[in-house]
DNA sequence: GTCATTTTTGCAAACGTTTACAGCAGTTGT
DNA sequence: ACAACTGCTGTAAACGTTTGCAAAAATGAC
C-alpha cells in the first residue's frame, strides 16, 4: 500500500525499518541461503510491509544485467509477428523480464540503427526475419542474439522447417489429384521463400508434378489481389502462395471475378495467421507455431545469458498443413467451370 | 566501428581522449551552450570516435527517468491494439524513448500486476482498454498514466468518438431504407459498448428507427460466427456489430448458410482493422484511426512527464464511415430473398 | 573454558552518470 | 589598478544497488 505522493522506498529504509545493514537487505533478497533465516524473515516483512521494490537502474548499473529483452520485427502491423510477440513476451515475463518491442518498418537500415539503440538497454535480442546481411549480423553491437525465421551461421535462430511443410502442401495436393501446381513467390530476399523454393522443388520432384513459380509478388494482401489474375492464367490447378495473405488476397479477387475456390482453383497459404480461418471459405495452409517460436526463442536467449554457449543452435519448428476448404479435387475436362466474370478492376 | 569484445566506453575514456573531465563531456552532450565551441566539437569528436554511449541505467539512477515507456495491451493477439502500438511505438521512438509492451491477457488481476511491475521502469504508461476499476486506476503505482479507448476521470485519455461514428453507421443504413437494426453488443463492462450503445440509441430516436440489442457476444470471431442464427432472426434488415471481428464472424456464417449479404441482411463493423478490408464482401465499417490514437497517447504522456498537467485532458479521436460493400438497401417484400439452407454447423 | 571452524553480519568500494559548487581565466567598468 | 562580472571548467557528492573482504558471533571439539 505505496501512498500516492510519497518516494518509493529504498534498500536504506528497509534495512533501518529491519535493524539490519543494506547487504543484508540485499542479500536476504538476493542470496537467500546466506543470511539467518530469523533475519531474513524480519528483512522480508519490513521489504513487504514498506512496499519494497528495488530500483533496476542501481541494481543494472553494478550486474551489468538490465533484466530487459528485445524483439525487433519488421512489421509491427503484420499478424505473422503478433503471436511471435505474445509468446515472446509471456515466456520473458515469467522469467521476469520486461521486452522491448520496435518495429524495424522493413527495413534494414532502420533495424541496424535500433539495434544500436538497443543493444545497451538490453541482455538479449529477438530479431524477427531480420533484413540484414549476414555480415552486418556478425557484427552487430551485441552478441546476445536470436533469430527467428531466419538461419544465419554462427546465431542461434529458431526456424519453422517451410520444407516439410511444403512436402505436406504438395501431397496433400497431390493426393486430390492435382498434376499442375504454382508456387507464387515472396520476396527474393526472403530466406522463409527459399526454402519454400526448395521444399517445393524437392516435393513436386519426387512426386511427378509440374510446378512453375510465379511473381514475386509484395507478400501482403494487395500482392495476391494482384497476382490472381496471372495465377489463374498460368493453367495451374493449384496455386501455394508464399503467405497467408498473399493466398486471402488471391481468394478475395478471384471471388470478385466468381472464380470459385476450390472449385476452380486450389489455394494453399502459409503460415496459418488468424484470418486464415475468416475467409469464405476457410483457407488450406501450412500452420507454422509462432507463438510457440516466441516462447523457444526467448528460452533460447536466457540459456544464452545463463551459460553463454549454444553459439550456433537451431531449433527447427515443426509445421503442419491444417486442410480447411480452400483446396479440393481440380476441375474435371467433362464439367468446366462457368467463364470467369470480367475482372471487376477494370469496371 | 566498437569491436566485439571490447568493453564499451564510459564517459571517463571520452573525457580522458578529449582532454577534460568527465562534467564537460557530460555537458558537451547534454546542455550545449556551457561549454566552449572548440571543447565541445573536440569532446564530440572524441565521442563518437569511440563509439560512446551514455550508459541509461547510470543516467536513469540519478535523474529518476528511465526513458522508457510502458505499453499495456488487453492482448497483444488482437489486430485492433496491433496498430495502437504501431504509432505509439513511433512516436515513442522519435523522442528517443524505447516502448515496453506487455499483455494483460484480458485480465484485470494481470494487469494490475503489470502495472506494479512496469511503475518503476517508466516513465509513463499508456494503457489501452483498461480493465481496471476506476478506484484501482487512482491509486496506481504511478500516475503517469493515459488511457485508451476509455476515458475516466482525472486521468488524461485517448478515446474514439464512438458515438458519432455510431451516428454515421445509423444514418447511412437509413439513408439505404433500413428501418429496422439491430446492434450486437460487446462485453457488458467495456467502456466502448456503452458509448456505442448510447450513440445507437440517439441516432435512432432521432431518425425513428426501430432498433434492437442482441448479445452481449464475445468480442471475438467466434462470437460473431456465434450470433449468426440469432441476428438472421431478428427480423431486422441490417445488423451493427460490436467490432469488426464479430461482424466478420457474422458474415463468415451467414456466407456458410447461403445467407446473402448485403441483399438479405446488411452489416457493419466497427474499428477498421485490416480484416475488415479483406473479406467477401469487404466490410462497411467504423473507422477509428488507431495508428494515430497511439502516437496521440503518447504525445499526451510525454506532454505530461514535460509539463507534469494536463491531469485531465481528454482527446477524442474522429471516426469515419468506410462505406464498402457489406451494406446495400434493404430486401423488398416483391422480391424475396431464397430460403436460407440449413445450418452448416448443426450438420 | 579455550581454540578452531563455520555461519552470519557489516563496512566500504564500485558501477557510470549528472549537477551543485567552487575556482580560474578573461573581460569590462570605474 | 582594482573590483565585479561573465564564461568556462573541474572537483566531488549523490543516485540505489551488489559484493569482496573482514569482523563478529555462534557452533563444535577437545
Amino acid at each position: 500500500m505505496t501512498l500516492l505522493g510519497a518516494q518509493p522506498s529504498t534498500i536504506k529504509d528497509v534495512a533501518r525499518a529491519a535493524g539490519v545493514s543494506v547487504a543484508t537487505v540485499s542479500r536476504a533478497l538476493g542470496a537467500p541461503g546466506m543470511v539467518h533465516d530469523a533475519t531474513r524473515s524480519r528483512v522480508l516483512e519490513a521489504a513487504s510491509s514498506l512496499g519494497y521494490r528495488p530500483n533496476r537502474a542501481a541494481r543494472s548499473l553494478i550486474t551489468g544485467r538490465t533484466g530487459n529483452l528485445g524483439v525487433i520485427v519488421p512489421d509491427l502491423g503484420n499478424p505473422y509477428f503478433h503471436s511471435v510477440l505474445k509468446g515472446a513476451q509471456a515466456r520473458a515475463r515469467a522469467a521476469d523480464h520486461a521486452v522491448f518491442v520496435a518495429d524495424s518498418e522493413e527495413q534494414a537500415g532502420e533495424e541496424a540503427s535500433l539495434l544500436e539503440a538497443m543493444a545497451r538497454q538490453v541482455d538479449g535480442l529477438l530479431l524477427c526475419s531480420s533484413r540484414l546481411t549476414a555480415r552486418a549480423l556478425a557484427r552487430a553491437p551485441i552478441d546476445r542474439l536470436v533469430l527467428f525465421g531466419r538461419r544465419v551461421h554462427g546465431v542461434p535462430s529458431v526456424v519453422p522447417d517451410s520444407a516439410d511443410g511444403m512436402r505436406q502442401a504438395v501431397t496433400h495436393l497431390h493426393v486430390l489429384g492435382h498434376r499442375r501446381i504454382a508456387y507464387l513467390a515472396g520476396p527474393r530476399r526472403s530466406w522463409s521463400d527459399q526454402q519454400r523454393r526448395k521444399g517445393l522443388e524437392a516435393a513436386c520432384r519426387e512426386l511427378g508434378i509440374v510446378q512453375s513459380v510465379l511473381g514475386p509478388v509484395s507478400p501482403t494482401f494487395a500482392g495476391g489481389v494482384e497476382a490472381a489474375d496471372p495465377v489463374l492464367a498460368s493453367g495451374a490447378t493449384a496455386v501455394i502462395a508464399y503467405n497467408d495473405l498473399v493466398a486471402v488476397g488471391v481468394a478475395h479477387h478471384l471471388a470478385a471475378r466468381g472464380v470459385r475456390v476450390p472449385e476452380r482453383l486450389s489455394l494453399v497459404g502459409f503460415d496459418d495467421i488468424p484470418v486464415a480461418s475468416m475467409t469464405t471459405p476457410p483457407l488450406t495452409t501450412v500452420a507454422v507455431p509462432t507463438e510457440a517460436a516466441g516462447r523457444i526463442a526467448i528460452e533460447l536467449l536466457l540459456d544464452r545469458l545463463g551459460r553463454g554457449d549454444t553459439a550456433g543452435s537451431c531449433f527447427e519448428l515443426p509445421t503442419s498443413l491444417v486442410v480447411r476448404q480452400s483446396t479440393g479435387p481440380p476441375p474435371t475436362r467433362s464439367q468446366p467451370s462457368p467463364e470467369p466474370r470480367p475482372n471487376p478492376r477494370s469496371s
